[in-house]
DNA sequence: CCGTCATTTTGACACTGTCAAGATTGATTG
DNA sequence: CAATCAATCTTGACAGTGTCAAAATGACGG
């Protein structure tokens, strides 16, 4: 499967052959070169190689695509999650890179992350199936993990949900400050989130 | 001035007299009602009685009159600074009022929140001079307001801005996690930052 | 009354998402 | 092999958008 194949149709076949798949990477690359309001479904199909409404066979409408690939965002989201609890390493450490690893994601996928949790997709009610699925189970996921360093006594409070949703949502405050061009030296994010770690840890750590 | 005089143009005048007002506050009702993405020219001037394209003669593009939008705003929001800052208060309770205010801005202007802290204006360089200086005031002052609650050893940690960024981080965070329904509960934001604020305090209090 | 100027309108263009109907093709039958 | 069928892709069309250039309108000072 060359490069070819999955951006450019081959002009002599009618049919492409693997079109969704097609789709779905350049409207991604897109998306992460220009940001999600540059992408759009007339320009993709131009660069693909294909007509204006040939999406609409695989995908119902811009937002079932946006929904698609945020999903693959999930997925890969997910596989980090898998990829660090798989580590062996103290639990302090692994918590500190579970931080780590979300402000990286966020702010080394902006747009993606933009899809995932911002309003595009949620404050619409216009979320597929696919995508509701990924997601709650990824949160799920993330609770259950919060939960664990709660119960050993490495971060504080005795309500895991309450936790979570606190952890959460300073991460995603000071991700999204710098993904959106609020502050804007992307650089200092690490020192900052490092300097918010504390506040989450029991008091014998 | 009545209600008439900024809604709907008197259509025996050719001449509107306050058109820059009345498009402001029919396009930041129409925000507030249906979401920025909503907000059309072409609407907003038929619904002001006005062609087209008269809102050009007042704002270079659509994204002017949103930042002008936004400064309104930060004008508003900066003025509940100072009221509570003229308020007799211990200064415990005082943090906390503010970070109420803040959640309580938030939520109940969701809209112009987002315009206000989002993407749509800060990351594509589009801000106006306006926006920009009456942005920088108001973050200087919240950084001020930290400062002080962090030299009184109220709030935790010896380097004021970078309080102020994981504080801001954190409520941010939390407020736009509602606001863009990923939270779905919003009567349960009130709750949530409650609990976060113990987080942000001093040993001693 | 005339001209100047701010203000508003009209016409036009390129762009968008999306629908309905038709064209093309590969696969599956008889 | 030929005919049918279903999947796939294209064409035409429509309403909507932001925005520019040029024209029209009205108020006001000379």
């Amino acid at each position: 499967m060359t490069l070819d194949s999955l951006t450019l149709k081959d002009s002599s076949s009618y049919h492409h052959g693997n079109l969704r798949q097609t789709l779905l990477l350049a409207a991604a690359e897109m998306i992460s070169e220009n940001g999600i309001e540059s992408l759009s479904l007339r320009k993709l199909a131009e660069m693909v190689g294909v007509s204006r409404t040939a999406a609409y066979h695989y995908f119902q409408d811009k937002n079932d695509l946006l929904c698609a690939i945020a999903a693959n965002g999930f997925r890969r989201w997910q596989m980090s999650l898998n990829q660090l609890e798989s580590h062996s390493l103290p639990e302090r450490d692994k918590f500190e890179q579970y931080i780590l690893g979300y402000i990286a994601f966020a702010t080394n996928n902006p747009e993606e992350y933009e899809l995932m949790f911002g309003r595009c997709i949620w404050k619409q009610f216009k979320c597929t199936q696919e995508l509701q699925d990924i997601s709650h189970a990824t949160f799920q996921h993330q609770v259950e993990m919060i939960a664990h360093w709660q119960s050993t006594g490495l971060v504080i409070g005795d309500n895991p949900l309450r936790s979570a949703q606190i952890i959460w949502g300073t991460l995603h405050g000071i991700a999204k400050l710098f993904i959106d061009g609020v502050y804007t030296d992307v650089n200092r994010v690490e020192g900052i989130v490092l300097s918010a770690l504390p506040m989450f840890l029991g008091p014998d750590v």
